[in-house]
DNA sequence: AGCACGCCGACT
DNA sequence: GTCGGCGTGCTC
């Protein structure tokens, strides 16, 4: 028997199924994962069968383990994992990795053993590393674990270094053991205390003796937490030496309590479900839609507050009903705790929850009791699109629109793509809703390729906030140079008065943006990127928000030794023009800096209403999904901030963000009012985001695409290189673009209206040193220009040329 | 990407 | 002699 397997040390260059002879008695069948030797030094490693087919080749090598009893994906979902890998250009590995919960993946433990070549007793070796493992194997009768011998050699790339020299010289030999990574029992959590800069300077800054510490911070603050078992297995470390580590303050340590499935609390709900004369209008249209045979695709469009929620809890009843499994994505998780409490108490055990922060066990926990059907309804973040429902019935995507479906690491998929795959080929419903529909989803729905749904006006009735934008030019002529406007301070000081709350909104975190010399005008720089540093007053720091370096606050200048000023603006700075116009209001802050383990999203939020603060002041996290009855007043500090990116849809995603901030205020029963601070009052934009107007918006902006050729009429496909070598990844890039032009130009390719321009530099010319530059491809997408995309990539990482080079592709992106 | 193989200069 | 550096080509 021949099996055709996905191996995981197989990137994208080389990836294609490879063939293994499966020994007789071994119970191999597709979806099952094996370990096999792979490449000239037969490094075993692993693979998921693909298919298994009759037959015998000499050549082939076999296969050395079969590591689970029952298969871990159906044929649907390799299949799935084939078209996440030809859409997204990753190795198929890659895209099953994306499909399986971490729970499941293997730790592996390395056995070594002497062979029976002993020819090094003769001889005197240089490596003292080498001469010591030879003795600790020798000590243990021949053979010993990986951690045991680990032990003898204190520097981990020594303890490499000494593995493979033996290996080559064939003395010894390494076998591995997989375990099951997800545990069954309580487990002691190491958690990092400090900031990830702080142990990592701590960590640079010991003596080499010291190397286990600083492997062990190392290691937390990839992970943020692991438990001590792990930690220690990994790092080398002992207990004590976490423990010595929590005394210094840089990690926490503590006992998980024992649930895997963790309860959520359900919410107060009344029974049955009452709906609306709309949502019963928009719910007996899906339902009619979700019993087709291939019921398609549905857009439910309402704006916020209209009750989209309701729909989906009764249209995922009758899916229930109809036997099947439903599943709803959020944007994240922890921004939709009100949604989770409404799940339970509508669907209680049945609900199954999965998005990547989930403890390991406890995901793994869930999928398992996804795919044998015991839970029928998942709610999850982008990888629960993944989720292993045989009998899937319906999957519903919330705020559609939102950049977080959308990952930006390997494999570059986009769970509203995967999605509707995956509707069309189970027969599932896919289900898109929001309330500022991404411009493309609209387009569809308004040709027809899309159902509509429309749930007009806000639920009981309640009026759109009254939203003013402001002048901000017209402010600085008054000499206002606070980033408050005059109007908004007044807005504040009333709504405070009348015992409302008030919600401000500021794009950015961070005390000021940056540090400037009064003097000679230079701004310092992460040494590493091409970004300026931003001034953080809680740990007194300048910090690169693109790859975390940090550095103390200058006194002077570093060039000049002028005096240095701090410009811009920030959430810190706002709270502190907030305390000196009113030192008698109360403000809270959400922002990356405050939220924090210690302090979570929700306890702010909680903190914010229970006790009627008068003002949140935040970045981002501050508009989604939360419902403040009592915030009447929502402010935009800096409203036309990403207007001017230069992605194709700039214009949208501030139109987006807008309309949910907007569309905070006033949802209890008092009316709302919303102030956008703007350099740009006259910019169509904001004019239409401030009447709430998304028909005239997307009317606007559907225009302007056709006329310049955006998505949905075609396809725009960036393609980033990045490397070291400056020269080396525009030489690389300026050949792609070469070979792209020149095999676009054959008529075979249809491609009326393409374009390939660049190389250019990417709006961060470099990070963590790397330099970054990237085409752009404008056509139609076609099998036959996605397949020769790949084919150049490919060809693009065998070239020696561009050898530290790397490159990748995303379509129809966000950046 | 790894990783071994093979060729070459340097050190014991 | 033997070690290690680096260029080259393959991965069932």
């Amino acid at each position: 028997m021949i099996a055709k397997i996905a191996v995981s040390a197989a990137n994208f260059a080389i990836d294609k199924p490879y063939s293994y002879l499966v020994p007789e008695h071994m119970a191999v069948q597709p979806g099952v994962r094996v370990s096999i030797p792979f490449g000239r030094g037969n490094r075993t490693c692993e693979g998921i069968v693909l298919s298994v087919e009759e037959g015998t080749d000499p050549a082939l090598k076999w296969v050395q383990q079969v590591l689970d009893s029952e298969p871990l994906l159906s044929d649907t979902m390799l299949r799935l994992a084939a078209f996440v890998r030809n859409r997204s250009y990753c190795s198929m590995y890659d895209a099953i990795k994306a499909m399986l919960p971490a729970g499941l993946w293997f730790r592996v433990t390395e056995h070594y053993a002497l062979t029976q070549d002993r020819s090094w007793q003769e001889k005197k070796l240089r490596q003292k590393e080498a001469v010591a493992l030879l003795q600790v194997l020798s000590d243990c009768g021949g053979a010993c674990d990986g951690p045991v011998l680990r032990q003898a050699v204190a520097e981990e790339d020594d303890f490499e270094k000494a593995i493979s020299y033996l290996l080559s010289k064939k003395w010894i030999t390494a076998q591995r053991d997989y375990a099951r990574k997800a545990s069954d029992q309580t487990e002691k959590i190491a958690t990092l205390a400090a900031s990830q800069e702080e142990a990592l300077e701590y960590a640079a800054n010991r003596p080499k003796s010291a190397a286990v510490q600083r492997s062990v911070l190392q290691t937390l603050c990839g992970v943020g937490s692991a438990s001590v078992k792990e930690l220690c297995y990994y790092t080398g470390a002992k207990p004590a030496t976490l423990r010595r580590l929590e005394e210094l303050g840089y990690v926490r340590l503590w006992d998980r309590p024992f649930l895997r499935c963790r309860q959520i609390k359900p919410a107060q709900v009344e029974k049955p479900l009452v709906l609306s004369p709309h949502q019963q209008q928009a719910y007996e249209g899906l339902l009619q839609q979700l019993s087709l045979p291939d019921p398609g695709t549905a857009l439910l469009y309402g704006v916020t507050g209209s009750g989209k929620t309701s729909v989906y809890i009764k249209l995922i009843q009758s899916c229930l009903d109809m036997g099947k499994q439903a599943v709803l994505l959020v944007p994240e998780i922890s921004l939709t705790p009100q949604l989770l409490g409404l799940m339970a108490a509508w669907f209680g055990q049945q609900v199954a929850v999965l998005h990547s922060s989930l403890p390991t066990g406890e995901r793994y926990d869930q999928w398992k009791r996804i795919r044998s059907m015991e839970a029928r309804v998942v709610v999850g973040t982008r990888s629960a699109v993944f989720a292993p429902c045989p009998n899937l019935g319906l999957l519903i995507l919330d705020e559609e629109q939102e950049h977080s479906y959308k990952s930006d690491n390997t494999p570059r998929y986009h769970a509203r793509e995967v999605a509707m795959w995956r509707g069309l080929k189970e027969h599932a419903l896919v289900l898109l809703g929001s309330a500022t529909p991404c411009v493309e989803t609209m387009y569809h729905a308004k040709n027809g390729d899309y159902r509509l749904y429309t749930l007009p006006g806000r639920f009981g009735g309640r009026a759109l906030p009254q939203v003013a934008l402001i002048d901000m030019k017209e402010e600085l002529r008054q000499g206002n140079d606070l980033a408050l406007s005059q109007p908004l301070q007044e807005a504040i000081g009333q709504t405070a008065a009348a015992g409302k709350q008030s919600v401000l909104f500021l794009n950015r975190r961070g005390n000021s943006r940056a540090l400037t010399c009064v003097d000679c005008g230079e701004a310092p720089e992460c040494p590493r990127c091409s970004a300026r540093l931003t001034y953080h007053s809680a740990n007194e720091r300048l910090m690169c928000h693109y790859c975390g370096y940090s550095q103390p606050v200058p006194r002077v200048c570093p060039t000049c030794g002028g005096p240095v000023k701090r410009i811009g603006t920030g959430t810190q700075k706002v709270q502190q023009e907030l305390q000196m116009l009113f030192p008698d209001l109360t403000v809270d802050r959400m922002d990356a800096d405050t939220v924090n383990a210690a302090n979570s999203h929700e306890q702010i939020l909680e903190h914010f209403q229970k006790e009627n603060v008068s003002v949140l002041l935040g970045t981002q996290m501050v508009t989604k999904g939360l419902n403040l009855p009592n915030v009447t007043l929502v402010g935009v500090l800096d409203g036309d901030l990403g207007l001017y990116s230069d992605s194709f849809r700039a214009h949208e995603t501030t139109f987006n963000m807008l309309t949910q901030v907007v569309g905070r205020a006033g949802r209890g029963s008092t009316p709302g009012q919303a102030m956008i601070q703007t350099l740009v009052p006259e910019h169509p934009v904001l004019k239409l985001a401030a009447r709430q107007d998304y028909e005239g918006f997307y009317r606007q902006e559907i225009d302007m695409r056709r006329t310049l050729g955006y998505p949905p009429f075609a396809d725009m496909i960036t393609l980033t290189f990045t490397g070291q070598d400056e020269a080396r990844v525009l030489r690389g890039s300026a050949k792609f673009r070469e070979s792209l032009a020149r095999l676009l130009a054959d008529p075979q390719y249809d491609a009326p209206e393409r374009t390939v321009l660049g190389p250019a530099p990417c709006p961060v010319p470099k990070i963590n040193y790397n330099f970054r530059y990237r085409l752009t491809v404008r056509c139609h997408l076609n099998p036959q220009i996605r397949s020769l995309l790949g084919h150049l990539l490919r060809q693009f990482s065998q070239d020696r040329e561009n050898r530290g080079v790397s490159a990748f592709i995303d379509i129809n992106g966000f950046d």
